[in-house]
DNA sequence: CTGTTAGCGCGTTCAA
DNA sequence: TTGAACGCGCTAACAG
């Protein structure tokens, strides 16, 4: 692969169309104050002679490189590939490019990524679905770019998110199972020390559940890591050591799906004998059978209107307000008795 | 959001430490001839300073800038996200960050987008599923940075790729169908204009049918977009104008797993009355039931090799082959009958 | 409407 | 082992 060397630059085009740099730069960034016959002419030249702007050379300059940084935990995760997707395309539309890296939810690798990307004098910062700890808040704080979070939030409102109600919505999923007037409704969660979303769709499930004529009952909580493997065993266990369950909520769609894999394993049947609830309505949850009933948490646009919100930051827009709250909803599938259901919000 | 404006650089810190800017640029560049005494120092001030060097200024000067642009055609897509966490991965090893953009296959975008990538002085090129025509080998031929093919290749064997051979994991696949028996094989597959999957999976059925006791037959092909409904429609087209299908290929995960549910939903049974095998073994093969038969293509290592292969050329170093064919195999699971199967390669 | 002139922050000779 | 000086390619006043 030999290549060439020659790089050319403002300053060729210049010479060639005989103007000064100045000027190739003003064609360059669409200054109005050209003449269109010297407008054509730097044209042609900048044509002729293959020239491409160096945007490192532009950045150093104007101190702006329309990149921006976005740390997210696993890009292989459908939900965060789906959030990357609408971040990306809105940074598109704004002309942004996106610097990725994954952090694996790592508190350390989380800081450091973030302090790799200021360094590389990203225009913002865009962060998912982590825990916001004080250290986060440091470093942003320091930071002389926007940061918005997504998929995660920030108790002390320092820092501006977009996300949804969590605990709320885990609760009204829940709710479905209580109207379907179950006697033992079953949860599958994920770790408690998860204050992402672990910790606040346990709460919800439990305030659902001492909201209803039954009652919390400790016996029923099984704790996964939000894949399939986890979802399958909880379920097993469940089943093998509380007989009277006949209802779950997962707090993930892979939990679901791997327990309503278990239950069918088990020679019992899905929604006839044990109803299923999942969460985040990825694709999975329409590509199996029966088709799940789930929480629709809008993935693409929490990561589209994260990138919005950044760009109005970086530009130094009005921002009504940095904690947005996006709509989610009840898709209630067949895993799920119920077919309706009345949105209480 | 208020922020603080002062630019900590490195003249500040060689100022505060008494010695000259050289000085710290080489302790901050881990260059050996500095004696330790004044580096400890520098080191002080720069923390004490905060300062975090300018990875823009930086890369104008030194003319790298440690990061490489990625085309994709969609993030969202299971496949491609898998292929990104390895490439993501070897990059972070190798202290590389990675500019992803999403293309959607479309040549133009595609183009246009490696353009963009180009101004922004990447060291080097990963280029992703789609196909490469003349205007892609011209501007490649013109970047003066290297660029490496992934899950695609250039069959002018022009441009350096990584992938898989498709057309023969095609006919194995359908080679273990032709073992089981079936008088009727149907295929389900992509675009035939699709000359990186859809075209060379068709090829692979092809040799294999006509390689077998029965012959090729025109009305068992059906033609879908590689997602879960087509690949449903598909096959309930196939079973209602062909009864005598008893095995079906498909060239997606997604869509063999739509066959399965059209199979089950007409009353049959999988793998006992219609055999499916899948292709590429994303999660969801096995999250499903019966367990998907599939070809497992190694997703994550193609990127992680083709990452590796681009520092290569990035570093100079020298390459054996810059056209490189990653193992699959074939994942025989509960979709199909035959449980064994002998790898002929 | 166009040109001149400073930097932007840092790597890198070349001397000392 | 260290410093001075130049240049990377471009933007942004400021003149004219």
């Amino acid at each position: 692969m030999v290549k060439k060397k020659e790089t050319i630059t403002i300053y060729d085009v210049a010479r060639e169309a005989g103007v000064s740099m100045a000027t190739v730069s003003r064609v360059v960034n669409g200054n109005p104050n050209v003449k269109p016959v010297t407008r054509k002419k730097v044209l042609d030249v900048i044509r002729q002679l293959g020239y491409r702007p160096n945007a490192v050379a532009r950045g150093l300059a104007s101190k702006k490189t329309t990149t921006v940084g976005v740390v997210i935990p696993d890009i292989s995760n459908t939900f965060y590939a789906e959030l990357t997707r609408g971040i990306e395309d809105i940074a598109t539309m704004y002309h942004y490019n996106i610097i990725l890296s994954n952090s694996d939810m790592k508190k350390e690798k989380e800081i450091q990524l973030v302090e790799a990307l200021l360094e590389k004098q990203v225009d913002g910062l865009l962060f998912l679905g982590g825990e916001i700890t004080d250290s986060h808040r440091e470093i942003f704080a320091a930071s002389t770019v926007p940061v918005v979070l997504a998929a995660t939030r920030d108790e002390r409102r320092e820092l501006p998110y977009v996300t949804i109600d969590q605990i709320q919505a885990a609760k009204e999923a829940t709710t479905i199972l209580v109207h379907e007037g179950h006697e033992q409704i079953a949860f599958i969660g994920g770790p408690l020390t998860d204050s992402v979303n672990g910790y606040p769709r346990y709460v919800g499930y439990k305030e659902a559940i001492e909201e209803s004529e039954t009652s919390f009952d400790e016996a029923l909580v099984r704790l996964g890591d939000y894949r399939y493997r986890s979802g399958y065993e909880a379920m097993k266990s469940l089943l093998e050591s509380q007989p009277g369950v006949s209802a779950v909520f997962a707090v993930s769609d892979e939990m679901a799906v791997g327990a309503i894999h278990a239950v069918q394993d088990l020679g019992k049947r899905v929604p006839e004998d044990v109803s299923v609830i999942g969460f985040e309505n990825i694709p999975l949850s329409s590509q199996v059978r029966p088709l799940l009933s789930t929480v629709s948490v809008p993935m693409y646009d929490i990561g589209a209107v994260a990138m919005r919100l950044l760009t109005k930051y970086m530009n130094d827009e009005q921002v009504e307000s940095g904690q947005v709250y996006l709509q989610y909803s009840m898709e209630l599938r067949n895993s799920t008795k119920l077919k309706e259901w009345e949105d209480e919000r």
